[in-house]
DNA sequence: CTGGGTGCAAAGTATTTGCATGAAC
DNA sequence: GTTCATGCAAATACTTTGCACCCAG
């Protein structure tokens, strides 16, 4: 879907500056506000710092975006995707992400808890592929 | 292990203030910054927020305590624990602990990627089984 | 047109820091 | 006694808000 109609569908104008923002997020996948704010001032200089919080803000409570928060890091902020798993290599830092399949954990906390599992939001710490080779 | 032990074995002084803290944050199992500031007030109101702010960074360096983050909460601070996934409740907001085995994913994980994973972070959104029973 | 969105400046929070004093070892 | 920690106040960083102007629909 093209991200005009992804904020009409939404209630929100389609302004330069916020397609300007998911544009970037797109691009980064993962991107902290910092990544956001740098990005913006090559590509948008005049969009100003209020916008981007504004936005950023608006568009979490529409659930256009979410967040990542991961122990020991900034929160990242990425395009809604579906159900996926983070993995974050500890040695360059790079997030990549990851189709995964969480029924049988989710079935065994239930057995074991008596809660109802809605939803699940994993991490893990890797050293990925290309840092290993680099050694 | 006694807090008193716990901080000597980290090269800090074991002073009333940071007792206070580690006491504080036992008792929460999950702690906010608010929370702790908030509790310390009445047991100890003369404990300033710099010190908080400064022992509770100094004991993440020194992994003493973990900061357990979550989309759409504030961050909580807990005692440093063996491997467990937080379990958080939709409806109360209340974060229970619980162990599991990760293992399955993380080789299916290795297997597919190509990465190396050192180590996981899981949080599953639940009703929690007092929400469900009280409905 | 008109309502919502933007930029700017200012206000409001949150967090960190420098330094003199005080406590742990 | 020394060294490290604390409290306070000040500095810094981060985030939100009010308002006049502007643009998307």
């Amino acid at each position: 879907m093209s991200h005009i109609k992804l904020l009409k569908n939404h209630t929100l104008k389609a302004t330069p500056q916020r397609l300007c923002i998911l544009d970037t997020l797109q691009e980064c996948g993962h991107a902290t506000l910092e990544d956001v704010q740098k990005i913006i001032s090559k590509k948008f200089p005049t969009l100003s710092l209020s916008t981007i919080y504004r936005n950023l803000n608006e568009m979490l409570q529409k659930d256009i975006v979410s967040e990542v928060k991961i122990a020991n890091k900034k929160d990242y902020f990425e395009l809604k995707k579906d159900k996926h798993v983070h993995l974050v290599c500890q040695n360059c830092g790079k997030i990549e992400d990851f189709e995964i399949a969480t029924d049988d954990i989710s079935k065994q906390i239930e057995a074991q808890t008596g809660d109802k599992v809605l939803n699940d939001t994993l991490y893990f710490d890797v050293i990925c592929k290309d840092c290993l080779s680099a050694k």
